[in-house]
DNA sequence: GAGAACAATATTGTTGACAATGTAGTCCGT
DNA sequence: ACGGACTACATTGTCAACAATATTGTTCTC
């Protein structure tokens, strides 16, 4: 395995800059608006500039960062303004996923919600706000999954990635996990319940409460 | 001037490379599934195929082009199936588009909606499908512009891209114009009578036939 | 004659060097 | 001392050559 040891030149090195350049960002590890010079980086992840910078058009591809012309890179910072707007397209796109995971999921998928709404009610009340954290994420990602909307999917990976930071000083508010938490099972009930039009409603009332909680 | 005229070589050439390829992806200049040679495209357009190459991610990342690792690059074909989850996306966010138009465009940007459904339902009594399918076009723009909401806005150009082919076929359908016009004025209607919840229903509603269209 | 291994070719992936561009610091004139 | 132009530096954009990989055509064996 000549891979995870030290991939830095020849295969795919691009791909490797990619992750790990994508990681360091999402991981908070890069200061906001810091700059991004390509050889620096090139130096520092043991690849050639050539990676760096075909990684650097795919991140801005993705929104993570921003790139001016002969003028260098830097990673975006979402204002709050931007996480709102973001925000709203995840709520209508989220609540389309609902709909089609309440209509075409297999029961085994159901039974699955439902196992985490209960691990997550138990996260609240065993006061765990970072377990809650990552089963929150992991239920939105299941319900996306199951909806079979690929175009859907991907759209929604990308927005979500633009809101790490936003994301995590959220979940750290405190009175927020007891307040979404009855939201989520509404939206775990409501698609169990095989109920398209409510399993929406309920995506897109949980996220308007995101947008609410965004604004402080 | 030195740019219109003979872009070919040095200053831009990545992003002169970009815009001929997508013009003739878009245009349908490519048979779909047309294999994408990079030197023969480097030839063709008189850049150097590292433009070229370059170009082709960034396709990549709008969906125009399917890149193979080591195999080479082709234009996307999408598919009926893919078309429907595409619009169906598109349904959402133009709903969301119409909703906030409806609540933030200015009395000026009202008008020129009016305008554009007038000038459509002329275009379909003069029975000339091909201004009403570019008046169609303008008219769903000018409506995500003035819902001021840029990152939907993004999300749905890109959406768009993907559906030319089929936006043609549907254009050219007998009949087709005539069952969207209703459509259309009623999205104009209501986002004038600063309606929001009205006009995300009409939006839906219209795209909802889009669909039904789509799968013949 | 058919199938499989092998060699030749075509195409993409990668690298290092070079050119263009923007930025900052400095020097001169007033 | 202050303003403007000019030079030097840092950084990105572009290019042409090289290496790796997949495909295709050929030959050899059974």
């Amino acid at each position: 395995m000549p891979d995870q040891a030290r991939p830095g030149t020849g295969e795919q090195a691009k791909q490797h800059a990619l992750e790990r350049l994508r990681q360091a960002i999402l991981r908070g590890d890069m200061a906001p608006a810091q700059r991004l010079v390509e050889n620096e980086l090139a130096e520092q992840l043991g690849v050639t500039r050539a990676s760096v910078r075909g990684a650097l058009f795919e991140l801005e591809a993705e929104g993570l960062v921003e790139r001016i012309r002969n003028r260098g890179s830097r990673v975006r910072v979402v204002t709050v303004e931007e996480a709102v707007a973001i925000t709203e397209c995840r709520m209508v796109l989220e609540g389309l996923c609902a709909a089609k995971a309440a209509e075409s999921a297999t029961d085994d998928q159901l039974a699955e919600l439902t196992g985490l709404g209960e691990a997550m009610a138990k996260a609240v009340a065993d006061g765990e706000p970072v377990t809650y954290s990552e089963l929150n994420h992991q239920l939105h990602t299941r319900i996306r999954q199951f909806s079979g909307q690929r175009t859907a999917v991907e759209l929604l990976e990308k927005l979500n990635a633009q809101l790490v930071r936003h994301r995590f000083r959220l979940a750290l508010r405190p009175g927020r996990p007891q307040q979404s938490l009855g939201e989520h099972l509404a939206m775990v009930e409501t698609i169990t319940a095989r109920d398209p039009q409510a399993a929406e409603e309920a995506a897109r009332a949980h996220l308007t409460s995101v947008i609410a909680a965004l604004r402080e």
